[in-house]
RNA sequence: GCGCGCAUAGCUCAGCUGGUAGAGCGUCCGCUUGACGUGCGGAAGGUUCCCAGGUUCGAACCCUGGUGCGCGCACCA
């Protein structure tokens, strides 16, 4: 006993992890109310950052708290194949080998993605046991594998023959750098000082930002109220253009014209603007795309084959030659930005796969709206509710390799040369359709495309859980039959903890998607814990300079002590800042701990505790008592309400201040001073007991200390 | 432009259902050779919780308006 060491050790972590792993200690039991929780899968695009530890310190701590109030507690770790990062990522990795994705082609480049993958799963995998994730790896899923790419294709089936995915051609988010279509939320807006245009189209003047997007142009489009213009308002115009040859555009009247703003005419591209578009449409005016996917002019012409920004300069200059352009000014432009590659978007109309939201926004709404969905903190609702309001329909393929395959079948025949670009309907089947039914004889080819990343995290609660439920009434396997089970008993799942930058990516689409396929909700409530900043309050960022690595400091400090410095005083939805320092309070804490324990063991000694007898408690005990009382009974209501830095500063403040401070030194003077051995043995006796009931307590939010005390203290 | 959030000790933040302000770090003083790579005790420090009104017996906490900062959303070409 006298061998304790003062302080405790850190080192023996993942050796201890093992043991309860060995154990089975974080298989859900079969037994009491289930509790689910699903972790946010993480990217295998490389390690894992702070927001990471948040996020499974918080998913560890709710487990074993519930685990402890003897639920049946499910905890499905995962992670995500990130279609887009990921490709991007390897693409770069060749590239610096000298190697181009489509040089290799698709099965190879394939090929290298897996290699990627496989290198990087289990390094995930160990890093989510070294937070000490008491999760159960008999279930580990990723959403590339086997199972996960039959929910998706059986989703895709299934939502197709509801009419909610559709195929057409559209004007879209293209990024010309990952020549591929993008969703409005993985567009990001730049402010920057552009210039606008003041440009003469005859006797009408247009400003407009893009002047090379003037050879698109199909119409001008004014307001219907604006006097200046009404004269031409269903007439056309005939003005000189760029090269100085005659032109002529219908001129249309739209209430989206702002007359104050420019000269309060507008050319209509509807091509490549989203608003053009939309006016195209509504006043059915063609669409003529003067721009390509690689972000080149490819109208013909003397700008034909130059850069949207050359041929910008081109036509501008010709414009002022012909004395064309009235003047040139400042103006602050929102200029679309891919989120993964940085590239200026290029709005182009392409034939995409889209996911038609009117009805399932609004039941999501509902969801939310009628408390079977409850979100912390509560004011992420409206931001919820006002994405949904404005939520156009979502584009889901991406012109991709890495993903999960769009099981659309076309006949080869049909399309001429085997392209897939045909005018004809693609058949939408699980498997390759056997016969063509469309020529009867060709072998079909499937949709080059995949679907976008958060399509298979939308379906996540539940294609982990064994969904689709197999249809077939002979017996499976042993394992289909407890999957099956799996969804049945733990979904809806009890709770999603993640970070209010998904809300829109993930949470939404997950509660739409869930009621689309399984008429249900997919949790129960929703835990948004705030972002992770640094010391300054800054964003971390490697670009800056000031990311902080968790297993780094998982190794220098233990991980409780990461843990819990993430926990103490983060509130939902708000952001923190982090800093070691704030790690370092909390390692001492955890030596606070290790070292009252080792006090308390040590001044028991090799006696053998009897029952306390509560009766002879003095007043001070009796005081201590109470408030341990008070303690546990708040502790579960704090949890409960997702206040777990509340929780955790409250047994933080306990532990330190009122037991080890005031109740040790006091019992520690009886223990030394006293002569009657009885009242020696009652304090010895006190103390291990309120030592163990802060334990029980403290084994939620630092488990490896407290399991390690148990073990070599405790007996 | 619209929406959301935050403003409490030098710094970082707690403060549950309203009752006369707390922690950690930092600073200062003292103590401690036996649980504690330290720890303990104490002190200073908030004109009382951004400003101005209001509700209330009573507000940091509720309401209104304002200021500053952060975030999200947005088709002004």
């Amino acid at each position: 006993m006298n061998e304790i060491p003062t302080r405790y050790d850190h080192a023996k972590e993942p050796d201890l992890y093992k043991s309860w792993e060995e154990a089975g200690e974080f298989k859900p039991t079969g037994n009491g109310e289930p509790f689910s929780m699903i972790i946010p899968p993480p990217n295998v695009t490389g390690d894992l950052h702070l927001g990471h530890g948040l996020t499974y310190a918080v998913h560890d701590t709710i487990a074993r708290h519930q685990r402890r109030l003897g639920k049946d507690v499910l905890l499905l770790p995962g992670a995500d194949h990130a279609a887009i990062a990921v490709q991007h990522l390897v693409e770069k990795k060749l590239q610096k080998d000298g190697v181009r994705r489509t040089e290799m082609g698709r099965e190879k480049f394939l090929e290298e993605v897996w290699k990627w993958t496989n290198y990087y799963l289990p390094r995930i995998q160990a890093s989510l046991r070294r937070f000490g994730l008491s999760a159960d790896w008999s279930r580990f899923r990723f959403t590339m594998d086997e199972q996960s790419q039959k929910a998706v294709t059986e989703a895709f089936v299934r939502l197709h023959e509801q009419g909610l995915i559709y195929q057409g051609t559209y004007l879209i988010n293209w990024d010309p750098k990952l020549q591929t279509a993008v969703s409005d939320d993985e567009v990001n807006y730049q402010q920057i000082t552009g210039k606008l245009y003041w440009i003469k189209y005859g006797p009408i003047s247009v400003a407009t930002t893009r002047p090379e997007t003037k050879l698109g142009d199909t119409a001008i489009a004014v307001n219907p109220i604006d006097q200046r213009y009404k004269k031409y308002v269903g007439q056309e115009i005939e003005f000189k253009n760029e090269q100085g040859a005659m032109q002529k555009l219908p001129v249309i009247a739209d209430e989206s014209v702002d007359p104050e703003f420019g000269t309060g005419a507008l050319k209509v591209t509807p091509a490549h603007d989203p608003l053009d578009w939309e006016l195209g449409q509504k006043h059915k005016l063609p669409s003529k795309q003067v721009i390509d996917q690689f972000g080149k002019i490819s109208a013909e012409g003397p700008y034909a084959g130059l850069k949207t920004l050359e041929a910008r300069e081109k036509i501008v200059a010709d414009l002022e030659k012909l004395g064309l352009l009235e003047k040139v000014t400042e103006h602050n432009i929102r200029q679309p930005i891919s989120e993964r590659s940085g590239a200026i978007i290029e709005p182009l109309p392409s034939k995409q796969w889209f996911m038609k939201t009117t009805a399932l926004k609004n039941e999501a709404a509902k969801a939310v709206q009628s408390g079977a969905i409850k979100f912390y903190p509560k004011n992420v609702e409206k931001i919820y509710f006002h994405w949904l309001e404005n939520l156009h329909d979502w584009c889901i393929s991406r012109q991709l390799w890495w993903g999960h395959h769009i099981p659309a079948w076309y006949c080869r025949n049909a399309s001429g040369k085997g392209q897939v670009a045909s005018s004809k309907e693609p058949v939408i089947a699980a498997q390759r359709p056997k016969k063509c039914p469309i020529c009867g004889e060709c072998e079909m080819v499937q949709d080059p495309d995949v679907l976008d990343t958060w399509f298979s995290a939308g379906i996540w609660p539940f294609s982990t859980l064994g969904w689709p439920l197999p249809r077939a009434k002979s017996r499976g396997s042993d394992d289909i039959a407890s999957q099956q089970s799996d969804f049945t008993r733990y979904f809806p799942t009890s709770l999603l903890e993640t970070g209010a930058d998904i809300l829109f990516f993930w949470v939404a689409r997950m509660i739409m998607m869930s009621q689309a396929l399984t008429k249900q909700i997919p949790f129960k409530e929703v835990y948004f814990h705030g972002l992770v900043l640094d010391d300054q309050g800054q964003k971390m960022s490697k670009s800056k300079g000031n990311v902080l690595d968790p297993l780094a400091l998982i190794d220098k400090y233990g991980a409780d002590a990461v843990r819990m410095s993430l926990i103490g005083g983060n509130s939902a939805g708000l952001p923190q800042r982090f800093s070691e320092q704030k790690v370092l309070k909390y390692r001492n804490f955890v030596t606070k701990i290790w070292n009252a324990a080792r006090f308390t063991a040590l001044s028991a000694g090799n006696s053998k505790l009897e029952t306390l007898n509560s009766k002879s408690l003095d007043e001070t005990e009796k005081k201590f008592i109470k408030r341990l009382d008070a303690l546990e009974k708040d502790n579960p209501r704090l949890i409960a309400g997702y206040k777990l830095g509340v929780a955790l500063e409250a047994l933080y403040e306990f532990f330190w201040h009122d037991f080890a401070d005031q109740l040790i030194e006091y019992e520690k003077k009886i223990i030394q001073e006293s002569t009657d051995p009885g009242r020696v043995r009652q304090s010895q006796e006190f103390l291990m007991l309120v030592l163990k009931r802060q334990l029980t307590l403290l084994e939620d939010f630092a488990p490896f200390v407290v399991r390690t005390i148990k073990k070599e203290m405790l007996h």
